[in-house]
DNA sequence: GTCTATAGGCTGATAGAC
DNA sequence: GTCTATCAGCCTATAGAC
């Protein structure tokens, strides 16, 4: 029986650690989640944590620096540097959704850590967070100075806008939750109708009198 | 000193209880949060608190259900029942963020337990809960049906609403350490500021091509 | 590289003195 | 009504066997 386990595989095991570090902290954040738990959802003694990372922080920052910084890569090639304001600002929506749909894992971590006010962050995790977000205020910025974008306080639009996203990936559990009960008013919106419903919506919440400020891929 | 305490007033025990738990639990959650640390900041050994609520659940709900009922009170006063639904939706953002304003600690506790998918919600609780955040939904399907809005999806629409609102508040804590340190883009907005831009996001976002459903109070 | 055993400290709840 | 003392259980980290 722990032969099975003792596959002395270190490459394996610090990965399988990370992936279960995913699921653990997302749902219980930094401090509720417990090594215990990281280790038997691993099928590993809770001692690797601290043999392979330090301990549980050494764990969470090293999720957590590789998540960011996969995630603020695709986003900048998401974005680009070329075409309108609405096009880059869409490209940007769509990633997110994109991100939420594929790695929820990370928003939830990314959003506790955000209630925890950064408590459990080292300074160069807190560094790779702040550039991923501050990623789209470039844009809200670029298309408020060509007059695409009504005169906005981009600080005000950027908070607003990344709220509509992480706010349907924070409500995702409850939303599961309601549903598997059949206590839900209506069944809840896929990532994808979502994303396409809130593109919508900003860029006609943003587009100045004189500019549609929307295309890229119409619908109905 | 310790005759100090003893001031044997339970219903001022209790009150101190309560709001010191508000400002705990917000700031650590359910689990998170110590009755040692409870206790100590109300002046009050933490005994007191399985003595006056029965434990640390039962001084959780009971924070919970006062404060949910207040706020499902107040919002159904400023929503109304009359008047055009951008009137009225307007009317919820604003109390939203007033709500935010006047009492970040009950908007924190609730996010919280959003993320914690409901786990320390007893029923009664949970009843409330969904009916106060289920309250403008009758909005935006007054407003759609009507066709003051456009034909969007009520759920979806909804989730990014308060999304945006409640972003705000949860990001302040974050945003106010950046401004401290140096580290902000640009100053952040006050509340009253960001309520006014949303305000006019949301109605822009949501108009109908016919209808501008945007108006009470003009702004520049 | 992995496990077991244990150390040292913290937790929430509660019995009983006042 | 409030406090002190204490309990049983849990936590993370780590020393040492294999």
């Amino acid at each position: 029986m722990d032969a099975a386990t003792q596959i002395r595989d270190p490459e394996r095991s610090r990965k399988v650690l990370k992936q279960v570090g995913r699921e653990v902290f997302a749902e219980y954040g930094f401090e509720g989640a417990r090594t215990r738990e990281i280790g038997a959802r691993a099928a590993l003694n809770k001692a690797m944590i601290s043999y392979h990372f330090g301990g549980k922080q050494g764990l969470f920052t090293e999720i957590l620096l590789e998540d960011i910084r996969g995630a603020r890569a695709r986003f900048s090639e998401a974005v680009g540097s070329g075409g309108s304001s609405a096009e880059r600002l869409a490209a940007f929506v769509e990633a997110l959704g994109r991100l939420a749909e594929e790695r929820p894992l990370f928003l939830k971590m990314l959003s506790r850590e955000l209630l925890d006010a950064g408590r459990h962050l080292e300074p160069e995790v807190e560094e790779e967070f702040f550039g991923f977000f501050g990623l789209v205020r470039e844009v809200l910025v670029q298309g408020v100075a060509r007059g695409e974008f009504r005169a906005v306080d981009p600080h005000a639009t950027h908070i607003g806008l990344v709220g509509g996203l992480v706010w349907f990936a924070l409500t995702a559990p409850l939303r599961e939750h309601l549903e598997r009960e059949g206590r839900s008013p209506a069944p809840s919106p896929t990532w994808a109708a979502y994303v396409k419903h809130y593109r919508e919506f900003v860029l006609r919440g943003l587009a100045s009198s004189d500019s549609p400020a929307r295309e890229s891929g119409g619908n109905a």
